[in-house]
DNA sequence: AGGAGCGGAGAACGATCGTTCCCGCAGTCG
DNA sequence: CGACTGCGGGAACGATCGTTCTCCGCTCCT
C-alpha cells in the first residue's frame, strides 16, 4: 500500500465516519480502524486532525460538484431543472444525512475550514451561470433558496420528495 | 438564587455556548462558570449533559414558535408573507447562527433529541395552518422548503437578503 | 552476512471531558 | 450552645481525546 492509496482510504474512513456521526464525535482511533493505515502513516500525511478534516470536505466538495455538472450536462431537462433532478436522487441514496458543509459549520462555527464557504459559493455561481440569460440577476439567489432547502428538508425526512417540491417552485420561476 | 432562577442561569448559558458553539465544543465547567450555577446544582437539575441539551431545545423550541406565531398575528401581512419578515429580523440578529435544530442534528445524528425532529414537524404544520384554505396541499412542503432555504443560506451570509428572496418565491407562489 | 533505516503495532502522554466526591461553612432546631 | 443538615467550591476520577514515542521486525545495499 503506498502513500496514494493510503490517503484514498483515509478519507473513505473519514467520509464515511465523519459524514455520519458527525466531526468530533470521531476518533483517530477510530479512522485508523475503520481504514487500516498505521496512526504513524495517518500522521505523515495528515499531520493533525483537522487537516484530515480540511482534505475530506475538500474530496467531498470536488466530488460533489463534479457529479453535479456533469449530470446536469448530461440532461436532457433545462439545466436549472436537472439540479433538482440529480438532488431528488441524491436525497434517495441510503446514508443520506444533509449537506457535509452545513453540518461542519453547524458543528464548527467559526472554526470551520475555509472550504465550506467556498463551496456554498461555487454551488451559487454554477445556479447563476446555468439560470437562462434572460433571467433578473435575483433568480440565482432564489434558486439557491430552493436547492439549500430542498437539502436541509431532505436532511430530516429523507427522500425524494423535498427535491421535487423544490422542483415545482423552479419551474415557475423559470415560466414567469 | 432559587432553583427555577438556577434553571433559567443555566439555559441562558447554554443557549448562548451550545448555539455559537456546538454542542460538543462546550464543556459542563465552561456552562458552570458563564452561568455561575455551582456544578453540584447543576447535576442536580440536569442528571447529564444530555438533559441539559434537550432542555435547551426546548426551551428554544417554545420561544421560537411563540414568537414566529405571535409576529405572524400581529402582521397586516398575509400570514405566509408575514413569516418572510420576521425571518429577514430573526437572520439580521447579530449572533444569528442558522437553525440551532438542524445544526444540532448534523452534530449528532442519529443521537439528536427527538425535539429535533417536533421541531421542523411544529413548522410544517404552521405554515400548512397560514397557507390559503384553496391552495394546493402541496404548496405547505413548498413554503417549507423556501423557509429552511432561507436559513440555510442566511447562516453562511447573514443578513435579511435570503428571506426577502424567499419572500419573493413565495409571493410568485400565492399569485398563482 | 550484517548493519542501517524505515514502517507497523500499539503503548504511553498530557489534556480535557462528563461526572462524582470531599470538605468546610452557614443556617436551623433541640 | 451544640449537633445536624444542606449547599457551594473545587479537587479528584475514570474515560477518551489528539498526538507522540518505543520497540521490533523487515528490507535493502554493499
Amino acid at each position: 500500500m503506498d502513500d496514494e492509496e493510503a490517503r484514498t482510504r483515509l478519507l473513505d474512513a473519514a467520509e464515511e465516519l465523519f459524514y455520519r456521526h458527525g466531526i468530533q464525535a470521531v476518533g483517530m482511533d477510530r479512522i485508523r480502524t475503520a481504514s487500516g493505515v498505521p496512526l504513524k502513516r495517518l500522521y505523515r500525511l495528515y499531520p493533525a486532525k483537522e487537516s484530515l478534516v480540511t482534505a475530506y470536505l475538500e474530496r467531498r466538495d470536488r466530488r460533489w460538484t463534479t457529479s453535479l455538472r456533469e449530470s446536469v450536462a448530461a440532461s436532457a431537462q433545462p439545466p436549472v431543472l436537472a439540479v433538482f433532478d440529480w438532488l431528488a436522487r441524491w436525497f434517495s441514496e441510503p446514508d443520506f444525512r444533509g449537506c457535509a458543509f452545513l453540518n461542519a459549520y453547524g458543528e464548527l462555527g467559526a472554526a470551520a475550514p475555509e472550504v465550506v464557504r467556498v463551496h456554498k459559493a461555487e454551488l451559487r455561481s454554477l445556479l447563476a451561470e446555468w439560470a437562462p440569460a434572460a433571467a433578473p440577476p435575483a433568480l440565482a439567489d432564489q434558486l439557491l433558496v430552493l436547492v439549500e432547502g430542498a437539502t436541509a428538508v431532505a436532511a430530516l425526512s429523507p427522500g425524494p420528495e423535498p427535491a421535487r417540491r423544490a422542483r415545482e417552485v423552479a419551474e415557475i420561476l423559470l415560466a414567469k
